[in-house]
DNA sequence: TTGAAAGCGCTAACAG
DNA sequence: CTGTTAGCGCTTTCAA
């Protein structure tokens, strides 16, 4: 007993005791048992998160700064991935819960519908729920840290009607389940059109992104290439440039292109990709940290409302627009 | 109690019981309580890992892969970065251990003192520790998945010189305790001057990989630029090869590039970088597959010897050597 | 400042 | 096939 107590608050136990207590815990190497505290104490220092992938460029800094920042507060990642399939994500949330999680965090604002009811159920017990990666101020029911990718889709296409263009795409991810990439595709479409230009969809193949963009390049000069193509993200408008560059195109004479996520090759590719730059690892540390205020706003009694944490989006003007 | 034995072997209760439990458990959203579980029977379906680091596209993938593996098996992936701190990795070692898990992942075969005590005694305990991402048979202390960078970094240069270049340089990444990397420095040097060759290392700018290729270019440019790079990774060597194409240099014939890793992007630049590939995604699962057979034949009492998976690294030849 | 008692939610072992 | 008993390793509470 005077152990697990100089464990958690060594002050409280007298020098001498505290003495012989460190030396029989290193002659013994023992490991306190989390999952027995846990149990007692009713507390956990485990967050879940559940996000599409963990190779991809986007979520991997995403992770990354989640985890810097968990760690720096003593709490601890469990990680799971659903490779765009809600149905996963279904069995993923269920799995997590089980551990009753100090957090759970889970990616954008699709879920179906059972995923739905244990979030629920989860911020009912007092679980914090946040969903990274989206933000739409009307949808009141979790935590957000993101970004409206109906406003980035709008910016998008405003930035190639300001360039005067008149004739776009929007070539998309070919990820069935990607909804925040439909959802640039569709306002961009939208914003196109009410700039007056002719726009539509056109959806890449689901093959290593970059490959997929140099083959969404051909494919749209097959059809008449367009005046200016914008991309679900930087690897397929990277792959597109390449191929533009490689035929001898000059950019954005011939074609303008438009990439998403400010990866680090867009800064290298030829005079710099016109990209939109999110903060991704921001997003991580952003969440931890709201997701340590919920906790402490919940301990203090008080009623967590749904807070929401923003990141901001910025064309980022470069020569191939 | 029936409610217990119902979860995790259905059959061995009643018909029409299981209906009742089965609508019970709808009504009420019952989840387990996982820490109790374990603490009862003792088993854990928590597996931790222990990278340097998640958004880095070395790790990212074997992550994944582990991932996606332990996934089908139910198990679960506590994970913990270091960001190549042997300080941090033991924190990190001491904090999981806590969990009891089903198993231990690390990086590579370099820990600190107290880290390979905890290591040992977990793997006294009964659970398996594996090391990722380097391989020495020669070291039987605990399981390994992975290849000999040793052998890598010989491989490289011998590959070099038989293109005929004699004048020679390793660019390593420049983050201090990346000792894989290292390892193929030193490799590369020996077996360069074992062939004739003058080589030697040159450390690059701990910054943005593809900045630090570009910049360590220049560098070496400075000093008179050496018939053949080789690079600590494909970025770097991205970064070098844009920069050198840049100025109008045609490779190889100015100089030779050798990249490491196979990332998608060397596919992607000019004729291809040339590079040595590693199969990141298969170093996860094969670590998976490798620790659940640990697992079973621990149960089945057999003692478990050092187990040793390898992965086959291969020259990618592509237009730059 | 330290220790004794009780219990967290589950499972193993056994009894009915 | 179902239920009872005991206990996993810790923390909470209260007494000494």
């Amino acid at each position: 007993m005077t152990v697990s107590r100089y464990l958690r608050a060594p002050a409280l136990v007298a020098p001498e005791t505290a003495r012989r207590i460190v030396s029989a815990l290193r002659q013994t190497g023992y490991t306190p048992n989390k999952q027995a505290g846990m149990l007692a104490s009713g507390k956990s220092s485990i967050v879940a998160a559940i996000i599409p992938n963990i190779a991809s460029s986007i979520f991997a800094e995403t992770v990354q700064g989640l985890s810097d920042a968990l760690q720096s507060h003593g709490l601890e990642l469990l990680l799971a991935s659903t490779n765009y399939s809600l149905e996963r994500e279904e069995e993923q949330i269920r799995a997590v819960l089980g551990w009753s999680p100090a957090g759970l965090v889970v990616t954008g604002r699709d879920h179906s519908l059972a995923a739905l009811a244990l979030m629920k159920q989860a911020k009912q017990a007092g679980t914090p729920v946040l969903e990274i990666w989206d933000l739409d101020p009307s949808d009141a029911e979790f935590a957000q840290i993101g970004f409206s990718h109906a406003a980035v889709g709008a910016m998008m296409a405003e930035h190639l009607l300001r360039c005067g263009h008149r004739e776009l795409v929007y070539v998309d991810s070919g990820v069935r389940e990607d909804f925040r990439a439909h959802e640039r595709g569709q306002a961009f479409v939208a914003a196109a059109r009410a700039g007056g230009a002719r726009a539509n969809v056109h959806q890449a193949q689901s093959v290593e992104p970059m490959e997929a963009g140099r083959l969404a390049f051909k494919a749209l000069q097959d059809k008449g290439l367009p005046k200016g193509i914008a991309f679900a993200n930087d690897h397929l408008a990277a792959g597109a440039f390449l191929q533009a560059t490689a035929q001898g195109l000059r950019l954005p004479r011939d074609v303008a292109i438009l990439g998403f996520g400010d990866f680090p090759i867009s800064r290298q590719l030829g005079g710099g990709l016109c990209t939109v730059s999110v903060e991704r690892y921001d997003i991580g540390s952003k969440c931890a940290q709201l997701l340590i205020d919920m906790q402490a706003a919940l301990k203090a009694g008080r009623f967590i409302q749904s807070a929401h944490a923003a990141v901001q989006p910025e064309l980022v003007h470069r020569s191939t627009t």
